[in-house]
DNA sequence: TATTTAACCTGGACGC
DNA sequence: TGCGTCCAGGTTAAAT
């Protein structure tokens, strides 16, 4: 399930193979894949043919290849939902199943390829808007609401921690707001809280200052060495452009790991349903606040 | 305004 | 074997 570290790999897989090329011709095959581009798969089709990526960028969880050409001052952009894969496959090789949108281009040489199983991610050509924090900076519109995520380098630290104590919800709920913090999903939020030894049903305002640092330490780590795996892999659902899965999974303390002894006190680790999620914390290590926030 | 809930969607796992 | 049910979860519109 791809969070910010199956995302950025992907990010860096377009930018080896796709950055520099030309779009021939794009055939979107499963309507819904390009259900966000509310001009329709025809106009997603035209806007791109002619135009060459010239950049790949991401924010927390989406991507987005910027255009020059025909299509300049636009970006293709990516959101690969809960299934979604981007790959770079040789143009004779066999459909995969759920291919819904493929772009092929001028030089002839292996084609993108979007194939998403759950049908959640989708493509769409979006105009570029100055960054609300850093005009320089350009974004997709649809992404101008979407926080920086704790890996970027201009992420505000300071305001992170200020905004977090100003509310009043549970922390995991807080984790997974993307307009607070990009780039956590359910899984690295598991594991961060763990880690952090904090309850994820814990009030967010309740948290001391400090805490909320080390809190955000333990974001930076789970991201970074999930990064360095190269993402997190469940059933075949995320690979990278060449269609590889991550490692991270075999470093996973909690999550998926209901009963399975706590690797910090050996304690079992449970499992409760939280905001329509699963949500695994180790029960001794992570203690459920008295009151927890709604 | 701030926060929470439900819907979207498919296929694998499971129970009967 | 076949059928029904549950579950996975990122995003956002709608509800509270």
């Amino acid at each position: 399930m791809p969070e910010l570290p199956e995302v950025e790999t992907v990010r860096e897989g377009l930018e080896r193979h796709v950055l520099g090329r030309t779009v021939r011709e794009v055939t979107v095959t499963h309507p819904r894949a390009v259900r966000r581009h509310a001009a329709g798969a025809a106009d997603l089709a035209a806007r791109l043919a002619g135009s060459r990526f010239v950049t790949a960028s991401r924010r927390g969880k989406y991507l987005w290849l910027a255009l020059s050409g025909p299509g300049d001052g636009e970006a293709l952009v990516v959101h690969l939902g809960m299934s979604g894969q981007l790959l770079v496959q040789p143009a004779h090789a066999p459909d995969p199943a759920h291919l819904h949108v493929r772009i092929r281009f001028e030089d002839g040489a292996g084609e993108l390829r979007f194939v998403d199983q759950r049908t959640f991610g989708g493509l769409l050509v979006d105009t570029l808007v100055p960054a609300a924090d850093r005009p320089v900076e350009h974004l997709p519109s649809l992404v101008a609401h979407i926080a920086r995520d704790p890996l970027d380098p201009r992420f505000d630290e300071r305001l992170f921690t200020a905004r977090l104590r100003r509310r009043d919800s549970p922390l995991k709920r807080a984790l997974l707001d993307q307009t607070l913090v990009s780039g956590i999903g359910n899984i690295y939020a598991d594991e961060s809280l763990w880690r952090a030894r904090l309850h994820g049903e814990r009030r967010a305002a309740s948290l001391p200052r400090a805490a909320a640092g080390v809190l955000l330490g333990h974001v930076r780590d789970v991201l970074g060495e999930a990064l360095r795996a190269g993402g997190t892999s469940f059933d075949a659902l995320y690979v990278n452009v060449n269609g590889r899965g991550g490692y991270f999974e075999r470093s996973l303390a909690v999550y998926g790991r209901e009963g399975l002894p706590c690797p910090r006190c050996a304690a079992p680790i449970r499992r409760i349903a939280f905001a329509n999620r699963s949500s695994f914390f180790c029960p001794s290590c992570q203690r459920p606040p008295r009151r927890p926030a709604r």
